[in-house]
DNA sequence: GATGAATGAGGCTTCATTCAT
DNA sequence: CATGAATGAAGCCTCATTCAT
């Protein structure tokens, strides 16, 4: 009678979780968020259909789960940094903060790969846009006490955080879907020059 | 009440064809490229389903068709751009550049809001991915010769025209986006600034 | 104003009729009944899709059309060859009746080509099955009238009607559907020879 | 009233693709390869739709999977009988492979009922032409080697084969079809009689 | 907990037929 | 008479989700 059905294995639920997760992102940034089916994700998780709807309600709710947690954790991220403005010298603030961004990108490329790209379709417009405008806020906010400070200038704070915030964001984005073995240091090297140049007050000329 | 059957119309085939070409823009603008279904096109389009596959052999084929299309005028810009190099004044040539490629972004929103947003995304990368380092490539080499004749310093030519394209564009694209109603001046005299304070030489400090 | 629509040929209509019908035959023998459009047939026919319906009410119309034309023939055929029964030398007619049939089939090589394939299909069943009856009827008859005149022996004439039918029938559909050049005199001669040994009386052994 | 959801059963794969085989040669005989559809085969085989697509990647493919297990069936058969030739009596022989034939057939009326009326339809010439051509050349060696043996005597073996080999398929396709209640033995009776006239040495007259 | 067979809504595409020009 | 753009029913197939085991 028994059709020894040979693997069957149990895990801790958690890990079982975590599997999904890491399979879910590995195939999202593999075949983009609409064509990753579910039937991909368990097989790259190594568990049945069923087992997926154990763990999440739906894709969908995957889908959130993950998009929240890598928000949390860059919005995170942004205070921490945040937490430092007006505490230290400025420039050398401006510095951490570029290198703490980049590094913080990579080691999040598998969900950059994801929401960076799909990031701003219309199913995420919502979900996205407003932490992006929180980001763009603590940035510009920041700028403006740099301003206050006499360290900083520039025309226009808040345009400015958008314009830096895109072009290390671009750039990263672009370096980690195309470039099979980019260079952080010349990234981060460039990313210094490019905010020093654009915060720095005009030469008395 | 009964809306059905409003006696059809013909149009001249490159009537039709351009008005499908815009319901699908925004459709795909709407809903995404995934989500954008042939019926919701010839809805918007005020035709019958069939009459997509009178234009079009497949959805796949409209999509590429479109892409081309954008690629094409995108690239034809930044060439008509690129002739002036080295024909005029440099820093003219730069406020000329960055104007023109925002107006370029916001004259073609329609295709930036498809595009832009999913240009990145697997189905995409090949495609878009060339014409996106072949722009990168241009504006490349139009600061080289801008360095070459001692109007430009910046330390990697390369790089640094990755970070201006990805500034001004993903500013670009937020606005188109985000804001119902963008200041078009504020974003090219943003960009200019942004764009001059990283071209500049360093002052002799 | 004038959108100078070129080629806009009148014929007679029964011109039209013929060049639709020949058409049609074309590419029913190529593509196969379902396979083969109203637009592969027009195409062919050097007209325009809605001119089809000018001269068939429907695909469905067209086909009945076809196969009365060829039931018809085939059946005047075989009439006028039973006709010959017990006038003249029974060999004589048999021979006859072999050729006779065969060349039939290559003159008629295009509806062959089309209803000899399909023609037991559930579609077409009835409508030829009745046909193929009748013609196995007549066959059947004279092979029993020969009998009658002590010039055949066979045990059963039916199912010997039968046999004769489909082993001539369908060599020559094997050999007009397969066969680039056949060989229509081998084709006759065996059919011959076969048919002289299937109806000879057994030798007084 | 309600026949609805009638809740869902689970069956062995290897039954339920059974099932639906049994059920697709049911609709395909009935309605014919192009006319039946997959619906009418998860109907029949009482499944929803979708679970075709879990046996069969398409319609295309089931009849790919039954083509070739009917044209390896056949061919098998064939082979069995060709290994008799030369090692008995031949007349017991041509019997023995007539009686076979016939029955091999009555025991696959089903992929009879599908292929033997479409195969020779363009969309599978290729697929049963070349079998068809095997079987023909086994018949034929066989028909030679009992020629060389002395016990048989035609002009032109290979079209022999042909002529023997339709005139047994056809009337035995033709009294599947038709024939409410064919005699089988009054089949095989007179497809012996039929291949013994056929066969046997010219009397010395 | 885990499995994977089963479901069915919904998307893409074809094509016989119609109809305004 | 002739055209060919337009229609929409109908077929194939996918995949998120459910459920019996």
């Amino acid at each position: 009678m028994a059709l020894h059905k040979l693997k069957r294995i149990t895990k801790r639920p958690d890990e079982r979780r975590a599997d999904l997760i890491r399979a879910a992102l590995d195939v999202f940034a593999d075949k983009g968020l609409d064509d990753a089916t579910v039937a991909d994700i368990t097989r790259v998780a190594g568990v049945a259909k069923g087992t997926f709807y154990l763990y999440f309600s739906s894709k969908e709710h995957l889908l959130t789960a993950l998009r929240e947690r890598f928000v949390e954790d860059a919005l995170e991220h942004a205070a921490t940094l945040f937490e430092r403005v007006g505490k230290e010298d400025w420039w050398g603030l401006v510095d951490a903060t570029v290198e703490s961004s980049i590094d913080f990108g990579l080691q999040h490329r598998d969900s950059i790969r994801v929401f960076g790209r799909e990031g701003l379709s219309p199913k995420t417009k919502e979900a996205l846009g407003v932490a992006e405008r929180k980001l763009n806020g603590m940035f510009a906010a920041g700028i403006q006490a740099g301003m206050a400070a006499g360290a900083f200038q520039v025309a226009d704070p808040e345009l400015t955080a958008v314009y830096l915030h895109h072009a290390i964001d671009g750039a990263l984005m672009e370096a980690i879907l195309f470039d099979e073995d980019l260079d952080r240091d010349r990234l981060v090297a460039g990313a210094k020059e490019l905010a020093h140049k654009v915060l720095a007050p005009a030469p008395p000329s």
